[in-house]
DNA sequence: TAGATTGTTAATCGATTAACAATC
DNA sequence: TAGATTGTTAATCGATTAACAATC
């Protein structure tokens, strides 16, 4: 049923334009146009219009977008219409805070286990988690279908983290550690390194 | 003495050159190649020599790239051969775990300030840091001269925030709100939200 | 109706890749 | 020397933008 093989780029911007959506249904709009969302987000109205065609046709001429219509339309696509179990794997300060973050509700993701290696953390609580060992991992993830998932360890063991969480089935890894997985190609990652970001930025200071 | 633009893309690359050089180094290698890096990096050996081309001539045929030397040149390219104060707005569970992430050491940076405007967390220590007085920014970033923020405020505070940096000459921001800021042409943002990461991905799960 | 804005096509622009002479 | 790998050019590929007919 997927016709068409849509840009991975187009698919990175959906998000934005959803969290954009969002806000605006909580200032109480209805309606927006194309010119107006890239006003908001810094993109050119024609490649919004652009992005969304290729799914469908979401507007109306002269009018715009109607922000609820759109908003589920693009919460189907890109598969948030319903609520992700996640799993955060290292319970440092990093990982502690995103399995607490506030964020993730309305947004298509509950943090639902929080996994790491150390005895001194294992049955602890942290927040609303009891933290799991590591070394059952793989048997949870499997049996609760989880396919999504989040490493907070650090470097020298997201590698071996990552190995397992594909062992175990998980398809999507949000990668805090500061380097590049290897992970097979049906499997998908994003990575978020502050210092990357950083670093991307003082190019352009003096 | 800047003679050529160089596309943002490239120099968003040059980062992740860079970390996967210092892993070298830790490995204790000493030479290496584009086509070694790319495999590393799922980047294509072309790409790579292409990117370090636009900045000069860094290898031997034959022989590849001397990983110090690379380093060293791309640390300078980046500018961070030297280390950036950073200020940290927002001390709740992010703002305290980026504030104490040991992964800035050897990348250039350094958080120097936690600012948070809630008066049960002003004056009081986390980590090594006694949270400043949000009030206190402006004056304060702008005379020690710091260029480089994260904001991990909530999303309703941030455009707050990030209006304030600006005045206050911050001219780099790592906003961790998931919005997008609006700031001057001459300040550069870079976003991470990890709900937008997350979107991202589930499109390409069942 | 007049004005506004979509969805789409064609044109432009930019980024990636392939190929290879140069040379270590 | 023979093999390897760079830096660069030209070709390819893909993404963005401009423009406009359709139509609400």
């Amino acid at each position: 049923m997927e016709e068409k093989l849509i840009p991975d780029i187009v698919v990175g911007r959906l998000p934005l334009y959803l969290r954009a959506l969002q806000h605006m249904t909580n200032e109480g709009r209805q309606v927006t146009s194309s010119q107006e969302l890239g006003e908001r987000l810094g993109i050119s109205a024609a490649q919004i219009r652009k992005d969304l065609s290729q799914f469908g046709e979401f507007g109306k001429q002269g009018t715009g977008y109607h922000i609820d219509f759109l908003q589920d339309q693009i919460r189907k696509i890109l598969k948030v219409d319903r609520v992700w179990s996640v799993a955060v794997v290292g319970a440092g300060d990093i990982g502690s805070a995103v399995a607490a973050y506030q964020g993730f509700a309305n947004r298509g993701f509950q943090v639902t286990m929080l996994f790491d290696n150390s005895p001194a953390k294992i049955g602890k609580k942290i927040g609303n988690f009891t933290v799991l060992d590591i070394a059952t991992l793989e048997e949870t993830i499997r049996k609760e279908g989880i396919q999504v998932a989040m490493i907070t360890v650090p470097a020298d063991q997201a590698q071996a983290v990552a190995d397992l969480l594909v062992k175990a089935g998980v398809k999507a890894i949000l990668n805090y550690a500061p380097l590049s997985l290897n992970v097979p190609s049906e499997v998908r990652v994003q990575n978020t390194d502050p210092a990357t970001h950083l670093q991307r930025m003082t190019y352009y200071l003096d």
